[in-house]
RNA sequence: GGGCGGAUAGCUCAGUUGGUAGAGCGUCUGGUUUACACCCAGAUGGUCGGGGGUUCGAGUCCCUCUUCGCCCACCA
């Protein structure tokens, strides 16, 4: 007995930390270049500098890593490189809040100054979500560990930035950009959220300058009237058509503006006449380019009213709204005020309201690029999984719009453009310049940085060495898969696509792309649906799953909710103690629990293994028994269901064919009877052994998923010679080196079912365990009867019987089963009570009549003569057998209620 | 306004090429079987959102409606 080997109680925390440590020092998640060998290689999405890891990161990672170190077992060379994203916006306002509790702003310290703040900000705390992976058993490449702003990483920046711009696909343009007035810098049109918000529609009177009416319009935003340039008209509107040409005396400014016809204007809504304030709406915008009007801006980029918003300047631009309306209304000039609901675009960093805004800006043009990407998607380079998601790219990338890459931060990649002070001469460089190549004279740079997208939109080959020709490149690159949710498909991963067909121009047209295949994972919703959200209270640290439930279990849960198809809600339950106050204490959630459980049931299974296991054992199939071909067969079907799934990113099926393999067969069934074999001498050794072999085997198949566990048993475990010193680098189980052996699960089908049904046959007559009874089993086949004597043992052991009767009665009465189609009667003797006969007959005359109608059912489809002649063969007969078990069973019941009347 | 996804047992979700539905949790019954009560044995529970169609046969394919969610879209 070894019962010393492993503790009573698994404690998570103490294996994890352990092992973390062992694995760390051994480096083997470290990944080295070898060329010749099959190699997979990942990127993670790299997670904010200021991120925290959330339930949405631990689900993510936890794909990642299953992922990694299922392929790791396989013996490729197996990389993932970690990281983190500058994310400019975010890790700014963060800093920018610290200086303010200083009561400093970052124009009190200047760019430089302010910059050194950053990177000190970034040292101090952006390694948090990096080190929770890590407890999470994240099993990346730790040394090749990447920021979207380490000297490596500018070079490709600056290195793509200026390929683009010679290339001309990089411009300068004054258009309406999205202007968040809090972050105070532009964000592209896919960092906008649009909200649909009560906001209220007023109908403003614009006296005609001739003094011969009136002219109504309707606006959602009064403070803009201050720039309006014009009154636009559909010229098709029999209201209007006649005072095109006219012009309006605008209120408040006293200017007069012209009354233009242009077909945007729809006759339908509103008043059919628009304010066209060209500074502030993109669509006035485009009418003003069309009628050349002026674009006077009167709102700031501090969302305050502009020294053009005449009596107004200074206000803010909510303040100025009423004030107009106020002024208005003092001046009779307004018809009607209605409740209106309408999409309001928020910044999605600081939820604040955006102010389109005219402003000048650099921009990518996106149709050459857009079409790289559509290119290789259309011609099934890429597979996404699920694959629907395809064709959700390409109706973006057909449908693109220029790409605003500027942003008025500090924090990010500088724009790399000069532009020389004495001769005007402009131009991009990855090396800074001093002096302006042709004139010597001096140069100012950009101020402004670039979009983070556009710097993370380069991370797969960008992390690899790219623009340098290294061989990390050569032989990782492209990447073997890209694991994802799908917010960010247009955000990042559809511009690493065509980024990657760009600029790689070392590789053959089909290693150009960044990876071969998308797999887009569910989206974790809390139990009520709605997005996790911290803010709100409805997040989840998985930090706090990992302490109550163990890293394991929550990874278990976890790959368990890597569904196909749909997000997944996160079952809450509340155990005493929790209140709505504190609504973190006292909840709980099945999902993990189901994973501890799991871990505690292996943990469990082992610990009995190993007290039975003894110095002759070895980890080799030598089965004696029924039981013994049973478990290896079995065995062998599930490495082959696992393969598939995790081939198929069908994570999901994968934990639930484990967790039931474990369970229900090797614990709930082999053990039981592994426990009276390992008592008889003559197959004792055979049976540890084979114990020892399916243990071994079922660890190295769970250690993806939970990969703590496995490693601390398969420590103590027996081994194959030559066997690897941990199992993270041992041979993952494949399903070529298994066989499945259905006659034998046939047989034990039979010894299964018996056991079953005399258990049933028990629990329905109340018999406690310490009861015996004898079991009466009625059949005529000899092949059966030969089976089972054979596994007599099996039978009186789990059946809880003295001894097992084979009779060849036919009018038995019991339990039914069929094997081979040939029917079973089982029974146990005992005399029922007067009460429990009365029970017993109700239902058997209520199992009686549900026969009987299946029966009916069943014989009405089989004499539907279209049936018989069109449904296969082995239907129309699988059919005829399900009746004939039916009439049996029927039969059997009508003796049992004559019996018992 | 357009597109996509979901609607299956009380809850969270599976359901492979159409052959009368599964898991976990929950509920109920019985258990000190020396690995495990984070356990064991057994049971209960579903007209697969509504309607129509194709088919011998539909949770599964087609149409339609209801409803929830997500994405895209310039309606002042």
């Amino acid at each position: 007995m070894n019962e010393g080997l492993l503790p009573t109680i698994y404690d998570p925390k103490i294996v994890e930390e352990k092992w973390i440590a062992v694995w760390d020092e051994k480096k083997y998640s470290s990944a080295q270049v070898v060329p010749g060998k099959p190699r997979f290689s990942i990127t993670i999405p790299p997670p904010n500098v200021t991120g925290e890891l959330h339930i949405g990161h631990a689900l993510q990672h936890a794909i990642h890593d299953t992922l990694i170190r299922w392929q790791r077992m396989q013996g490729k060379e197996t990389l993932c490189v970690p990281g983190t994203d500058h994310a400019g916006i975010g890790t700014q306002i963060k800093v920018e809040a610290q200086l303010a509790t200083e009561g400093l702003t970052k124009h009190d310290l200047g760019r430089e100054l302010f910059l050194d703040r950053m990177w000190e900000w970034k040292e101090h705390y952006g390694g948090t979500i990096l080190r929770q992976l890590r407890r999470f058993g994240a099993s990346y490449d730790w040394d090749r560990e990447r920021f979207t702003m380490d000297a490596g990483y500018v070079k490709a920046v600056l290195t793509a930035f200026t390929h683009l711009y010679n290339k001309g696909l990089i411009y300068r343009g004054t258009r309406i950009v999205n202007w968040c007035p809090s972050c105070q810098t532009a964000i592209s049109d896919l960092e906008v959220d649009h909200e649909d918000k009560q906001g209220n529609m007023w109908h403003f009177k614009y006296p005609l300058a001739d003094g011969s009416g009136v002219i109504v319009v309707a606006t959602t935003r009064p403070e803009t009237m201050l720039g309006d340039t014009a009154v636009a008209v559909n010229p098709d509107d029999e209201r209007y058509k006649k005072l095109i040409g006219k012009k309006v005396m605008l209120p408040l400014m006293n200017r007069e503006i012209p009354i233009v016809g242009d077909a945007y204007v729809d006759m339908t809504f509103g008043t059919g006449a628009v304010k066209v304030t060209p500074a502030h709406d993109p669509n006035d915008a485009e009418i003003g380019m069309r009628h050349r009007l002026p674009a006077p801006i009167v709102i700031g980029k501090d969302g305050r009213m502009t020294e053009e918003a005449g009596e107004f300047a200074g206000f803010d631009r909510y303040d100025a709204r009423k004030a107009i309306v106020t002024a208005m209304n003092k001046l009779n000039l307004v018809t009607e005020i209605k409740e209106h609901f309408h999409a309001v675009g928020q910044c999605t960093r600081c939820k604040n309201t955006i102010e389109p805004l005219l402003s000048e800006q650099w921009y990518v043009k996106m149709e050459p690029l857009a079409k790289h990407a559509l290119d290789v998607l259309k011609a099934g380079k890429i597979a996404y999984h699920p694959d629907r998601f395809i064709k959700y790219t390409e109706d973006w990338l057909e449908n693109i719009r220029d790409w605003c890459i500027s942003r008025q931060l500090w924090w990010g990649h500088r724009i790399p453009v000069f532009t020389c002070v004495d001769c005007g001469h402009e131009f991009a460089s990855v090396e800074t310049a001093d002096k302006c190549p042709k004139c010597d004279g001096i140069l100012q740079q950009e101020d402004d940085v670039l979009d983070t997208w556009f710097s993370s939109a380069l991370w797969p080959f960008a992390v690899l060495g790219w623009p340098d020709k290294t061989p990390e490149l050569d032989y990782f690159y492209p990447t073997n898969i890209m694991i994802t949710g799908r917010d960010i498909l247009y955000l990042w991963i559809v511009r690493m696509i065509y980024s990657g067909i760009e600029y790689l121009d070392d590789k053959t047209e089909a290693d150009k792309i960044p990876y071969y295949t998308v797999y887009v994972h569910p989206t974790v919703q809390n139990f009520e649906g709605k997005r996790m959200s911290k803010s709100l209270g409805t997040g989840i640290d998985p930090m706090e799953l990992i302490d109550k439930y163990g890293t394991d279990a929550t990874r278990f849960g976890l790959c368990g909710m890597a569904t196909a198809t749909q997000d997944v809600r996160l079952q809450e339950t509340r155990e005493p103690g929790w209140n709505v106050a504190a609504p973190e204490i006292g909840r709980a959630f099945p999902t993990f629990v189901q994973g501890r459980n799991f871990a505690t049931k292996i943990w469990n299974a082992s610990r009995f293994a190993l007290m039975n296991l003894n110095e002759r054992t070895e980890a080799k199939a030598t089965p004696a028994t029924l039981a013994d071909r049973w478990i290896l067969s079995r065995l062998a079907d599930t490495v082959k269901s696992v393969n598939d799934d995790l081939d198929n990113y069908r994570l999901d099926q994968a934990t639930i064919r484990l967790y039931e393999f474990f369970w229900n067969e090797l614990c709930d069934w082999y053990l039981e009877l592994a426990k009276p074999a390992m008592r008889d001498e003559s197959i004792a050794d055979a049976t540890r052994n084979t114990l020892a072999f399916v243990l071994e085997n079922a660890l190295r198949l769970m250690h993806p998923f939970m990969p703590f566990i496995s490693e601390e048993i398969w420590q103590q475990l027996p081994h194959a010679a030559g066997a690897a010193e941990s199992i993270m680098i041992s041979a993952y189980p494949m399903p070529q080196d298994f066989t499945v052996d259905e006659a034998v699960e046939k047989e034990m089908q039979l010894v299964m079912d018996v056991i079953v049904a005399a258990r049933k046959m028990r629990a329905e007559q109340g018999l406690t365990p310490g009861q015996k009874a004898d079991i009466i089993i009625a059949v005529e086949n000899e092949q059966a009867v030969k089976l089972l004597n054979e596994n007599m043992s099996a039978i009186t052991t789990l059946g809880r019987a003295d001894k097992v009767a084979i009779t060849n009665t036919t009018d038995a009465s019991g339990e039914h089963i069929f094997w081979n189609e040939l029917p079973l009667i089982i029974n146990i003797t005992r005399e029922l009570t007067a009460e429990e006969k009365i029970k017993e007959l109700e239902k058997a005359k209520k199992e009686h009549a549900k026969l009987a109608s299946d029966i009916e059912k069943t014989e009405a489809r089989l004499n539907n003569p279209a049936f018989a002649e069109r449904a296969p063969a082995e239907v129309v007969a699988k059919t005829r057998g399900e009746i004939a078990e039916a009439k049996m069973r029927q039969a059997t019941l009508a003796d049992r209620i004559v019996a018992l009347s």
